[in-house]
DNA sequence: AATAAGTTTCAATTATTTTTGAAAGTTTAA
DNA sequence: TTAAACTTTCAAAAATAATTGAAACTTATT
């Protein structure tokens, strides 16, 4: 497998991992090329690599500034603009979970809360429901607080997190 | 809130919530469902209350099965079946967990490490690729280890990682 | 062994999500 | 201040994913 076909390989498989994960395939494959790239790329050279179009290429990128694993970088004397990825792992698993949190955990988190404090009648039914939610929502709750923790340690959390376990 | 309101918005939000995370909507509606139910559910019950299809339901609890959290149940006297979730909110995230491995980690591990050990030229572009593909390689690897060791600890291991972690 | 009760399958349809491309918008430089 | 270079926006189109429903299949009962 010479150098190309191994980028293709990677770019092709790293937007389908996406896909599988709620992530728009073509977004994970902007993100997987920059990953990969060694200096900055244009908005042209992304269109041509990943065989798409303009606006598309545009609304991507800057959902991937939004998620704040992709940054504008600017070129002396350059008029166009250029992106790199955020390259460093820990950097990067960080930054998702925390965005993942802010948008799906949390607003989860605030409705499990209300459904599972309604006053529940004495039906065995409504009891087992208050019951289960509030249980959701305590290890819910948990597991996001856990994921806070875990990436505060920062720099190479998954290292330091791996040490922990193992005592 | 009443009762019917709450298991409504609960049900919907966990369909929303999957839709996120690459999991059909009706799949984690129907988990939803079943996870706040004190007692079986028919097949016809789940088509009631979500106003599915047949095929759809038939599909979707066949796809939950595979999973390993949704499970099948028969009622003496009655001919049709009827099925339960697993309630147990740590034993769910592990089967989760386990599958997610075997059936995305894993084999995105088996193409990283393909295309990080290409022979690379020494162009600074190639040598980049591969050093950051063996990266991710390993920070894979490594996260997936852990999420192992994590659920080895079995019953209550987000309470007991917890506990690590606060040390 | 025929019928009834129930489940699965899958081609066709419907719904949802993604992508396109061209017009509108913005910024820089002469 | 105008024109060129480049980016963003968004309605329409295309692609993808989910859903339906009826026929085929399976299992239990008489």
């Amino acid at each position: 497998m010479d150098f190309k076909e191994a980028k293709n390989k990677f770019v092709q498989t790293w937007g389908a991992l996406g896909s599988q994960w709620g992530i728009n395939k073509t977004m994970a494959q902007i993100h997987a090329l920059l990953m990969v790239s060694n200096e900055p790329v244009s908005m042209e050279d992304i269109m041509e690599e990943l065989q798409i179009s303009r606006g598309n290429a545009s609304m991507n990128l800057r959902g991937l500034m939004d998620w704040g694993i992709v940054y504008k970088e600017f070129k002396a004397g350059e008029r166009k603009e250029f992106f790199t990825a955020e390259k460093d792992l820990d950097e990067l698993a960080v930054k998702i979970s925390r965005e993942r949190s802010k948008r799906e955990i949390k607003p989860t988190l605030k409705i499990l809360k209300e459904v599972s404090t309604i006053e529940a009648s004495d039906l065995a039914e409504e009891k087992h429901f208050v019951d289960q939610t509030s249980k959701l929502y305590d290890f819910v709750l948990k597991a996001d607080n856990m994921l806070d923790k875990m990436t505060e340690f920062n720099d190479n959390w998954l290292g330091k997190l791996f040490m922990k376990m193992m005592k």
